[in-house]
DNA sequence: TTGCAAAACGAACGTTCGTGCTATCTTAAA
DNA sequence: TTTAAGATAGCACGAACGTTCGTTTTGCAA
């Protein structure tokens, strides 16, 4: 039953199984796995270490050591989220040109990330967030860090694309990071709530719409065109 | 200890004293306003009736014999803050006249009831919607259509303003009514998590540049000027 | 082959959860 | 003054929670 967890594969595995540390962190990582997306569908107090133990056919017990506590599993799962969160939006998006290019690719990349469903309950620190906003804690903290480096990142973009003169002067980067982000939390909203994919066209237009809003002349031959993509039904019924 | 929730008062009081019934109607409100309080800040879930009577000093048999089940308690919560936000938002919004300025007070009360903390959570249905949004269930079913209401009113309020000629005829009512809800909820998203204050005046900014790229010359004659009312404050310094 | 530390287990701890059952108190009506 | 219904309390339940403990299994190193 332990290897139901860890299969013991004989080679050519990622990382080669070389000792019997390396096996428990393997299982850690698949644990994790696992955490990260029941917490982001149930909540991180929801996330119960009886449930995530059966779940992955081990015991509380042998489940347990590896954190020590429930707040360390749940500190690690944010992390785990996080690393996440990396790989399939901002890596992706920082290989789009600086300024907005970057800024347009990150908040499609986000949409796409939560219309793809990478966790099953949306945006993992959406549902984070409000879980603990009103619980102070380690916890709390770190997922505010987190979406305060979200932040900065979306800032950032923004700041260099009025460096090389695709956004207005006038763009205040703080509060357009600010609407942004809005739209886009929005957007996760409707579509957890509602089911409702046509939220990420609404809020695709919304945000292309401010976009162009500050863009120059430059800068706006660096967004898609209107109706063009991702868009909903309608507009690519009416495409060609 | 029966009446450290309901004072036995001679006469006067609101509704008067009828009968047992009434006293225990009585009880059962005073018990759903703190649970709705309770709720805001640590969620639905997280509402315990041992919790709640000990709040309010009473057993918890006592407390549950009121509602039967969790769930009718939760329900019952959900309805004593839908009631509470009518009465702290939509009531005040309707005296508005009809069309812009009623849209924009609609926006105006809801960043006032966020930041006026007639929750001590923020909004009661942001919070109960992030938990409950996949946990299919009588307490999620409530929890959409209220907020459905609230997308529903909004919309209302914007195709109002369209037909007496405030809003262009090109506004689409379903769009706007998604944008500002999220410049909304993403300001009680930064309040919650940040305590950051500004966010009500950077979600106050982009609500009305929306409404005024909307708006017709008659209409935008309806909105406050910029940069006035209850903005950040950078912008009272600046004022005069 | 044996030794030994890491990993996993199984059982139990004390607490809290939601939920019943029954007795007692309060009070309008008879 | 008696009666009966409604409101509340007291107690107990089974389950699940996070956590601890001692033991067993596992697999590289000597």
């Amino acid at each position: 039953m332990v290897n139901t967890v860890v299969k013991q594969t004989g080679a050519g595995q990622e990382k080669a199984a070389k000792g019997r540390r390396a096996r428990g962190d393997r299982t850690r990582q698949a644990i994790l796995e696992v955490a990260v997306d029941l917490a982001s569908a149930e909540g991180l107090e929801g996330l119960t270490i009886g449930r995530l133990a059966s779940e992955l056919s081990m015991s509380k017990s042998g489940l347990f050591a590896h954190f020590g506590s429930k707040e360390e599993l749940q500190l690690a799962t944010v992390e785990a989220a996080r690393d996440i969160f990396i790989r399939e939006v901002v890596r992706p998006a920082f290989a789009a040109g600086r300024g907005l290019p970057r800024l347009w690719k990150l908040c499609d990349v986000w949409l796409a990330y939560v219309k793809g469903e990478v966790f099953s309950g949306g945006c993992f620190f959406a549902a984070a967030a409000a879980e603990f906003d009103g619980r102070p804690g380690s916890v709390r903290d770190r997922v505010a860090g987190i979406m305060k480096e979200w932040l900065a990142t979306l800032r950032g973009a923004i700041t260099e694309a009025r460096e090389v003169g695709q956004l207005d002067a006038d763009a205040d980067p703080a509060q357009l990071a600010f609407e942004l982000n809005a739209l886009e939390m929005g957007a996760n909203w409707a579509f957890q709530l509602y089911g409702d994919r046509q939220a990420f066209s609404r809020a695709r237009d919304a945000i292309l719409e401010r976009l162009r809003r500050h863009s120059t002349a430059s800068g706006s031959l660096l967004l898609p065109q209107a109706g063009k993509g991702r868009g909903g039904r309608a507009s690519r019924a009416a495409a060609r």
